[in-house]
DNA sequence: ACTTTTGTTCATTTTTAATTGAACAAACTG
DNA sequence: CAGTTTGTTCAATTAAAAATGAACAAAAGT
């Protein structure tokens, strides 16, 4: 890193960037949103690539999934060009958005596979499937349930009380 | 892959190789445990080798992980000495070992992280640092939040009501 | 009109993670 | 006890993901 950060940056950076990494992230979308989330005021791009010393393809890239999360507002400055940005406190639109895009579509999928499972022991081996078929009706009782997990975790992860 | 899969293993396979990925597991990982979840006999190490054309290594990491998740089950066959392998239909399992050791302890180390960032800003600006600080503020609340929604996830994906 | 500033895109490079297979160890076999 | 079978470990390879930076485009300034 070229410019020196504070301590406080620092481990907000890193604070970030381990929790990116768990929804799968990349790195440099931790380290941005890190920086900003302890900036008083809004950042532009090119204070980005300095401070925290990433490339130019990468400050874009991030900024723009940052923004498609609504993890970041952009915010103009009187007499600059340039757009500048500031951390959203509602980090739910992160987790949010993780389990909404990441998470459903791959239960929406995963149930379309499990009953073209379930036809084929039915079809293949109506007889000797019995011990298969209960395993893949337990699975499809696992759906169920993520279903009604992902509206009660974002519920979890909205409300603002307490 | 060397011998032929089955329409079902093959969907089965794939299922859970799209599942493991969502943890951030290996591939071979949900190779393995798909091919077991529609196996009606349990399965031995070099049989996974070559049914799913995977290394030794490979394998032998696979179900040392999985063991090591309670995803699978040892099980021993008469007269063979290899060590045989059922799926544990308890998915909860993964999933819970998933919330315990990944976001356990990241929860953990973010605590540290957080309280040591809201010290500095105590210290070293706590006249500016107001903005900040209730940002901070507002991540400790999102620990909190965090801390009751693995419980009760854990929950959710235990009891196997309805 | 042309020069500069700001930002995006995407082919290439770098980094990180997973897979492989050879070497090894332990347990059985005859 | 020599040979075989079964399984683990780990250095090297391969594959996948992220970061880079040059080329391009759009808007602004002069």
């Amino acid at each position: 890193m070229v410019t020196r950060l504070t301590e406080l940056e620092k481990e907000s950076i890193d604070y970030f960037v381990s929790f990116v990494q768990i929804l799968g992230l990349p790195k440099s979308i931790g380290q941005i949103y890190g920086l900003m989330f302890v900036s008083p005021e809004p950042l532009a791009m090119d204070q980005l690539i300095e401070r925290l010393d990433i490339s130019k393809g990468s400050a874009s890239q991030g900024l723009a999934t940052l923004r498609g999360l609504g993890a970041i507002v952009p915010s103009s400055v009187e007499g600059d060009r340039r757009e500048f940005y500031h951390a959203d406190l509602q980090v739910s639109r992160i987790v949010s958005h993780f389990f909404e895009e990441r998470l459903g579509p791959r239960l929406e999928n995963g149930e379309a596979r499990l009953s073209r499972m379930i036809e084929i022991v039915n079809q293949d081996s109506p007889e000797e499937g019995d011990k298969i078929l209960s395993r893949l009706t337990a699975l499809n009782k696992w759906h169920a349930r993520g279903r009604k997990l992902i509206p009660l975790i974002k519920r979890l992860v909205k409300t603002p009380r307490n």
